[in-house]
DNA sequence: TACTGTGAAGAACTTCACAGCA
DNA sequence: TGCTGTGAAGTTCTTCACAGTA
C-alpha cells in the first residue's frame, strides 16, 4: 500500500469519532458532506483519505455509518487490546491511567514505574508502581505493545533506549525532548510547552 | 510578513530549546548543521525557517547562541509573561500546574475552575479552586491571555463559547473534541486518543 | 575557507471538477 | 438525481544547490 501520510491518520481517528456520535445518534447513513461539516474539514478530503484504503460508501446515498466505523478500526489497528505500560508515576501518568477514552478504545494499561522508592508499592487503580529498575526485566517476561513516557528529559533517552533494547516498538513521549530511536519504532511526542509558544506565537503575530 | 507555516513555528520553539542547551554548555556560536543534527531536522530547513524571520547568522561562522536565542523568544512571544486560567481541576490540570516548564516560560497560571463542589476552595499551588460559575465574571474583571481546557468533550463547546465572549484570544483544549470558534481566537488541541491511534495504526502498518 | 541566505526544483498535500454508479 | 471516487490542477512545504560574504 501506498505510504499514508501522518494527518490522513490522524484525520482518520477524528471520522472514526464522528462516526460513533452518528452512531450513537441512531443514523444509518452519512454523506461526506454532512461528516466534513462535523469534523472541520471538507468533503474532498474526506473521500480522498479514504480513497487509499478502498471504496467504502454508495454512489448518490453515502457511506453506512455502521460499516464505516468497522472498517475504520480495522485499519486503525483498533480491532484488538494493546499492553500499555507507562514510565513516570508523576501528574501525567495518572492522568493517563484515569483517561476515560484509554481503556474503552482497548488500551490496556497493564504496569506503572517510577525510580521514586517513595511511590513504589502504590496501588494505582488497581495496578502497582514498581521500581524503574525492574523494568527491562519486567518486559522479558511480560512484553507491551506501547510505552508511555511521563518522566523528566534527563532520563528520557536512556530510557528509550533501555525500551527499544526490550522490544517496544511504540511509544508515546511526554518528555519535552525528541528522542533518537531506529526506524521500527514508532514514536509520538506530546509537548505541551510547544503547544504553549504555538499560542504565545499567535497572540503575538494576529 | 508573508503567513508562517504552523509547522515552522513549531520547529522554532524547538530550535529555541536547543539553543538553551547549548547556552548551558557554554557554547558561544553554533552551525545550522549541528543543530540540525541536534534536533533531527535538516540545515537546509532550518535556514529556511529562519529567513523568514530576518538573516541572524554570519556567514562562513554561525549562529550566535545567546543572540539567536534571543531573537527566537521575541519572535515567539516570549519576551513577556502571560496570564493562564486552568478551567477543569482533574489529573490533567493537576499535571499542567506542577509543569516545571510552564512557570519558566512566563506562562503564569493564575486561576483553576471546576464544577465540582468537592474540589472548589481547595488550594492548588497558591491558587484556589473556584467554581466554574465565577468564570465569566471574574474574566470580565481580571482578563487572562489563555485559557487551558481541561474538561469533558460534553461541556468543552459551551465553555468555549463563555470563553470567546469574555475575550479569550487562545485556548489550549485537552477535550478530545473540535472546538468552533471564530478566526480570531487561536485554539490548539491535545489529544492524547489521537495520538495512541496514531501508534496503533503504525503497529498494525509496519 | 566555512558557512549562511535564498531562488528554483522537487515532493507532499489539498482542492477541484467531473465521470460514473446506485 | 445525488453523492462517491479519483485523476489533474493547484497550493504549500521541503530540499537542493550555489552565489555571496565574514
Amino acid at each position: 500500500m501506498r505510504k499514508i501520510s501522518e494527518s490522513t491518520v490522524r484525520r482518520l481517528s477524528v471520522y472514526l469519532r464522528l462516526l460513533e456520535e452518528f452512531e450513537r445518534l441512531g443514523r444509518a447513513t452519512v454523506s461526506s458532506d454532512e461528516m466534513a461539516q462535523r469534523g472541520h474539514t471538507t468533503p474532498a478530503q474526506l473521500r480522498k483519505d479514504l480513497s487509499f484504503f478502498g471504496s467504502f460508501g454508495k454512489r448518490g446515498l453515502g457511506y453506512d455509518v455502521a460499516e464505516l466505523s468497522d472498517r475504520l478500526r480495522e485499519i486503525l489497528g483498533l480491532g484488538r487490546t494493546y499492553r500499555v505500560t507507562v514510565v513516570g508515576a508523576g501528574k501525567i501518568g495518572s492522568a493517563l491511567v484515569q483517561y476515560r477514552e484509554f481503556g474503552e478504545r482497548g488500551f490496556h494499561i497493564v504496569s506503572v514505574y517510577d525510580n521514586d522508592e517513595a511511590k513504589v508499592g502504590r496501588s494505582w487503580d488497581r495496578v502497582d508502581v514498581r521500581h524503574v529498575r525492574h523494568l527491562e526485566s519486567d518486559l522479558r517476561v511480560d512484553p507491551v505493545d506501547i510505552a508511555v513516557l511521563a518522566i523528566p528529559p534527563q532520563v528520557a533517552q536512556q530510557t528509550m533506549d533501555l525500551l527499544v533494547g526490550a522490544g517496544v516498538k511504540a511509544v508515546l513521549n511526554f518528555a519535552p525532548v525528541r528522542l533518537s530511536h531506529p526506524d521500527d519504532v514508532t514514536v509520538q511526542n506530546v509537548n505541551m510547552a510547544l503547544e504553549l509558544e504555538t499560542l504565545s506565537y499567535a497572540l503575538r503575530n494576529g
